[in-house]
DNA sequence: ACAAAAACCCAGTGGAGTGGTAGGATTAAG
DNA sequence: CTTAATCCTACCACTCCACTGGGTTTTTGT
């Protein structure tokens, strides 16, 4: 249970890139020093991202990513879902389900009920928070509360 | 956000035993035919089960495994627990969370509210479900909704 | 014109984890 | 004393994750 980097990190990058593209659009070599991820890989992450109509690019010398749609209207679970597909605890219980199915009905799919349940759960918290209510949290907690 | 098959078979073998363990312990290898898995696999799942208190176990000939507490004492997140470890979308927002987690406090920690909001709607859904309400559920779809 | 900065693309790779199998030792029933 | 079961440990094939690197194209600034 389990989210990849993947998802974490391009969350971090979008909530980056909403937080900075005020002043023209934001490298990711940007995101990538602010946020201490290596740009190699963010690459691999802005490529879906862009494709699915979350981030515009505009490429040469001081291009960069901004967002593709207002930051309230980005969902976390927009970004997980085009980064690690389609929201499934497990393989039976997917969001996406083609027509029916059947995971050799015996006894096994007992269980399918709670793996339904609890990817309504997972849907429901992951699509209820949107970039702007991070973007919101992340100025308020300026003077962040130091651990240690 | 894939359940592996540790938590998914434990979940199914613990619903095999809570509803044929009525005329005595059952044997792993009755599970492992009835739900279409591995007697080996199922070893690996039911030791950990044993030694966290979930699964009594009898040696020997016509030996097996009960429930060590009734099944509405018994939740599906009890199973997954033990065999999946604490319940943690991100390592810095587990249940278990030590001292302090500082995940390098920079405006990544920003997701992490969202991760601990996912966290609680997982623990919430798994902690709903008791191994009583699927053997309820189980005996009531006897007369199974066959697919296809 | 040209150098630098950026997005793009794609191929490879090391390590860790998943999903098992194999073999044996112990315990108890018939 | 054979058989059926739990128990324990080691091993293995495979996949996927998290990255790295190399190279191409596009644009800006000098």
């Amino acid at each position: 249970m389990k989210l990849s980097t993947k998802g974490r990190y391009g969350v971090m990058a979008m909530v980056d890139v909403a937080m900075n593209s005020d002043v023209g659009p934001v490298s990711l070599k940007a995101v990538a020093e602010r946020q201490g991820l290596s740009e190699s890989y963010l690459e691999q992450l802005a490529g879906p991202l862009r494709k699915a109509g979350l981030l515009n690019s505009v490429r040469g010398a001081q291009g960069g990513y901004t967002l593709a749609r207002e930051a309230g209207a980005i969902t976390v679970g927009d970004i997980i879902r085009v980064l690690e597909g389609p929201i499934a605890p497990v393989d039976c219980a997917s969001e996406d389900e083609g027509p029916v199915q059947h995971c050799a009905h015996s006894q096994g799919c007992v269980a399918k009920s709670v793996w339904v349940k609890l990817r309504d759960s997972i849907v429901r918290a992951l699509d209820s928070v949107s970039l702007a209510d991070l973007c919101e949290e992340a100025k308020h907690d300026d003077g962040y509360p130091l651990p240690l």
